[in-house]
RNA sequence: GGAAGCAUAGCUCAGCCGGGAUGAGCGUUCGCCUCACACGCGAAAGGCCAGGGGUUCGAGCCCCCUUGCUUCCACCA
């Protein structure tokens, strides 16, 4: 017995009772199964500070729909899900909330400090966790994993000692990136350029005499953004092509304020063009300068302190902030009289992606990833195609980071994290790099070792992901049965950080790819396109959608009318849609439910079971839904394959709205009602004749083609909207059954009635042709009239015919007439033409003759227009011989079926003229 | 400086890598509370697919140029 289904769909009561149901059933979870083919997803672990946002949702959705559709389709679907330390973002969440508390991170020390922030991941971890619940994300929770435990650690440590001792890590001092603010290193990928109002300063130094002296006369002039920085020159460069500057190749300069001589060098570096050719060469404070320094032997001198004030090389400017310190020096110059001018410049500034903060360019001791080596493999593998990006255009902006690579910087001067497994001896300050603390320095033989205190990039646990969270570095049976895993999902942002980190470790550790494709989704924006964000406080919290309209309703709103890659708006309107969609499914479930109970009483008290009906039973109507759907899930699982969901699900609604709700549904209604009941019978024989149609046999096979399509219906909708068709699904079985574990339906050549699509295609158009000129006369939609259907083709006769009793129905005829010509129809009916027949509609007053041969009209010149197309084609020598064979048939058919339509209109305006 | 993407109905976007734009939702107009659904039903209006060349029998789709918007990368001090 089916439950009662409320007249509107509420999500709310239904999803968390259905979600607990999947969990109990352990249906998310995969086991090792070597009958079975794996298909495999990890999750983008989400930061254990995060809170669900439309990005999540988005990507969260994506996987669930890939993963839902394998598992369906009989594959050993695994979605491993997990959380990120996220090492910076989380200490600096932590710093936040010691400091409301009027702590210190450093009073407090590094042992409590993580304490605390093993507090925070406990606290918190699991928040977003249940926050990927709601959005009914499959995933195999048994399974769930932390960057930082015990398992990562391991591989973390295992990565690291291995790569160093193939030479891929080394530490040494380069120019990086520095956060003065968070005081700690970042990587190339974290900095963020951000276009800035600034200055030119434009300084000269006076050109020292070949007596020592400083000139008094002759001066390099040359501009610079970061006036402060001039404390640290050890040299000016020009290009060594320069005329104007080639009398001075191998002078000096004064460095005014420091008072130091430095060299003027030549450096094919310096672009000629650009200011007055001259180039002031800060070593310790600009990356090229530092290449600069590096080719003529300069000093580095570095006058910054890790929180950008100046140090004691600034000499009377040591502990002035840098901007303070740029102001002061700029006043010191002009008062030497060596400041030229200002000019007002844009340039982009390098800041930290987190806290905005410019970043300072500093030499400093750093653990690096040499790169050149293991990118290789990660670029053959996308130009090969082995890795697919999806969609394409992506491949060009991997190669735009791949060419360009420099050396990873992994070590981070932050306590969350792995901390790097590099001990130092306390004696001879030997490097030890271990998975443990060393026992012995083989250097000096001293026992005291110190562990370097930095950790590491958070992206760095992150790029082991994919074979970490599979039991790596242990060899398990996981590992073996789940790796390479398939697709991996994720945002274009972090292609950087994360898509190729991931592509080359898993090269280099596992010898073989993490996924075969990555599927990219873009942003999702607010309404008026802007980026979601905390400041512009434009965000849409996807837990208030949910409540509000369902996850169904969000997910469906997310995958819709959008590409892979494309950014996306997001509108309330378009969750309505999605929700008021739910809603259709909904009530058309509750109708065909409805229907099932009702056949079993109308007979009687024999209740009669719905079977499978004869071909010979099945009605045209049923067979072309029923091919109808066949064509859905050929089309809908080509384009899942291809990843094409926005698309494939667009199908899926249209296929349900129009064709199954709007057509079918209301085809088949009188055959469920008792015949007595339909209006459309009007005399005693033909109620007997109609009394018949709507048997039990009929009645039966209407049933169950409404239950079969909709349960496969529902099935290719599953994957998009999990919950509403889980609940339809089991009502509909009358047993604790789940649609997530049933078979994806299959294209069937049994399943294909082309004679039954083209029958009823023209039924319909009948029937859309008698609704349109009802409507255009403004006919009150009550109103029956009779309906004469004129054709000269039996087949059309007997399309009408079986299709008699609906086609009454949708045509609102109080009877059909089905003949071979116009005889006994009222000269002044109103008339339609279609593709091999006319339709005549009697009114009892009188129509106006006039208005009548203006719509025929209109009609005919529609038809010379469609004519004048295709006898265009058909009538160039070209397309006939070029154009491929079917496109030339069609095209003659076409004209065919025109030519025919046009005699019947013009033979109807005579009739009326 | 280099690169990519976008420009299709009033709005927001699809258009399955060359074959008539019956494209979707929202909005608009008209008519309907038709016994699944007003979160609904029926009908309609609305687009020389940014502009200009080219390739092709045929171009929204491929190539080139132009214009406008967005983004990414680089960073010339």
């Amino acid at each position: 017995m089916s439950k009662e289904l409320a007249k509107t769909y509420d999500p709310a009561g239904i999803e968390d009772r259905l979600y607990e149901k999947w969990l109990k059933n352990k249906y998310f979870h995969a086991e090792v199964d070597h009958d079975k083919t794996p298909f495999t997803i990890v999750i983008p672990p989400p930061n254990i500070t995060g809170q669900l946002h439309m990005g999540h949702a988005l990507d969260n959705t994506m996987q669930d729909i890939l993963i839902r559709f394998k598992r369906m389709q009989g594959y050993n679907a695994l979605w491993q899900p997990g959380t990120d330390h996220a090492s910076i973002a989380t200490e600096v969440k932590i710093i936040e909330k010691l400091k409301e508390e009027g702590i210190d991170k450093n009073d407090l020390g590094r042992e409590k400090f993580l304490e605390r922030a093993w507090d925070w991941k406990k606290e918190y971890g699991g928040r977003i966790v249940s926050q990927l619940k709601k959005m009914g994300s499959s995933c195999d929770w048994d399974r769930e994993r932390f960057t930082m435990d015990e398992g990562c650690n391991q591989a973390v440590t295992e990565v690291f000692v291995k790569m160093h001792e193939k030479g891929y890590i080394y530490k040494g001092a380069r120019m990086i990136n520095w956060c003065p603010v968070c005081n700690t290193s970042i990587s190339d990928a974290e900095v963020e350029y951000q276009e800035q109002a600034g200055h030119l300063w434009h300084i000269k130094y006076p050109v020292m005499n070949d007596d020592g002296t400083p000139s008094n006369t002759e001066f390099l002039t040359f501009a610079t953004t970061r006036p402060e920085t001039m404390l640290g020159d050890t040299a000016v460069a020009i290009h060594p092509e320069d005329e104007r500057y080639a009398h001075l190749a191998g002078k000096s300069v004064l460095l005014p304020i420091v008072n130091r001589v430095i060299p003027v060098v030549t450096d094919t570096y310096v672009d000629r063009e650009f200011g007055t050719g001259v180039v002031k060469i800060t070593p310790a404070h600009d990356p090229n300068d530092f290449e600069v320094g590096k080719r003529h032997n300069l000093p580095v001198i570095n006058v910054m302190n890790d929180d950008a004030t100046i140090n004691e090389n600034g000499g009377k400017y040591q502990g002035m902030g840098r901007y303070e310190a740029r102001k002061a020096i700029v006043e010191e110059l002009e008062g030497l009289g060596l400041l030229v001018k200002i000019e007002e410049y844009s340039h982009n500034v390098g800041t930290h992606d987190r806290c905005k903060t410019t970043i300072e360019p500093l030499v400093k001791e750093q653990w690096f990833v040499k790169m050149d080596e293991l990118i290789k493999p990660a670029v053959e593998a996308v130009k090969s195609g082995s890795i697919r990006l999806v969609p394409e255009r992506m491949e060009k902006i991997y190669y735009n980071w791949t060419d360009n690579i420099r050396d990873w910087c992994i070590s981070r001067q932050l306590w969350w994290g792995h901390r790097i497994p590099a001990y130092y001896c306390d004696e001879c300050k030997e490097v030890v790099v271990a998975g443990e603390m060393p026992k012995i320095c083989p250097k000096c033989g001293c026992t005291h070792f110190t562990q370097d205190p930095d950790t590491l990039d958070t992206w760095f646990s992150s790029a082991l992901w994919p074979f970490e969270t599979l039991g790596w570095p242990e060899q398990t049976e996981d590992l073996n049965y789940f790796y390479p895993t398939d697709v991996l999902v994720t945002g274009y942002d972090i292609i950087f950080f994360w898509v190729i980190r991931m592509i080359f470790s898993g090269y280099e550790h596992m010898g073989e790819k993490p996924f075969h494709t990555v599927l990219f989704h873009g942003l999702v924006r607010d309404g008026q396109g802007r980026k979601m964000s905390k400041s512009l406080g434009n965000g849409i919290d996807p837990l208030e959608i949910i409540e509000k309209y369902g996850a169904d309703a969000l997910r469906l709103t997310l995958i819709t009318g959008n590409a892979p890659g494309n950014d996306m708006r997001f509108y309330y309107e378009r969750v309505e849609n999605s929700r008021n969609f739910a809603n259709k499914v909904w009530n058309a479930s509750r109708f065909i439910m409805m229907n099932m109970e009702q056949g079993k009483s109308v007979e009687g008290e024999k209740a009669i079971e719905i079977t499978e009906p004869a071909v010979s039973d099945l009605q045209p109507v049923d067979k072309w839904i029923l091919s109808r759907l066949n064509t859905l899930v050929r089309d809908v699982t080509d384009n899942m394959e291809s990843f094409e969901l926005g698309i494939a699900v667009q199908k899926v609604y249209d296929f349900i709205w129009d064709e199954f709700c709007d057509w079918y549904i209301e085809m088949v209604k009188p055959r469920l009602y008792d015949a007595k009941g339909t209006e459309a019978v009007s005399d005693e024989e033909k109620a007997k004749e109609m009394k018949g149609a709507v048997g039990a046999a009929s009645r039966n096979a209407a049933l169950w083609t409404l239950k079969t399509v909709l349960i496969d219906a529902l099935k290719l909708l599953h994957p998009y909207m999990p919950f509403i068709t889980e609940e339809i699904f089991c009502t509909l079985q009358s047993k604790e059954e789940s649609i997530m574990i049933s078979k994806w339906p299959v294209f069937t050549e049994e399943r294909c009635f082309a004679k039954e699509e083209r029958d009823i295609e023209t039924i319909k158009e009948a029937v859309r042709g008698i609704r349109n000129v009802r409507s255009e006369m403004n006919v009150a939609p009550g109103r029956k009239t009779g309906v004469y259907v004129v054709s000269e083709n039996e087949g059309i006769r007997n399309t009408f015919t079986e299709g008699k009793l609906f086609f009454a129905s949708l045509a609102k005829a109080s009877e059909v007439s089905i003949q071979g010509d116009k005889s006994g129809i009222a000269q002044d009916a109103v008339s339609v033409v279609i593709p091999g027949a006319t339709l005549y509609i009697p009114f009892t007053e009188l129509v106006d003759i006039a208005q009548e041969i203006e719509r025929l009209q209109k009609e005919q010149t529609r038809l010379e227009g469609e004519l004048a197309r295709v006898n265009g084609m058909l009538s160039n020598e070209r397309f006939l011989s070029k154009a491929p064979e079917e496109k030339v048939a069609a095209e003659r058919e076409k004209l065919a079926k025109y030519t025919q339509m046009m005699e019947q209109v013009i033979q109807r305006l005579g009739q009326l003229q």
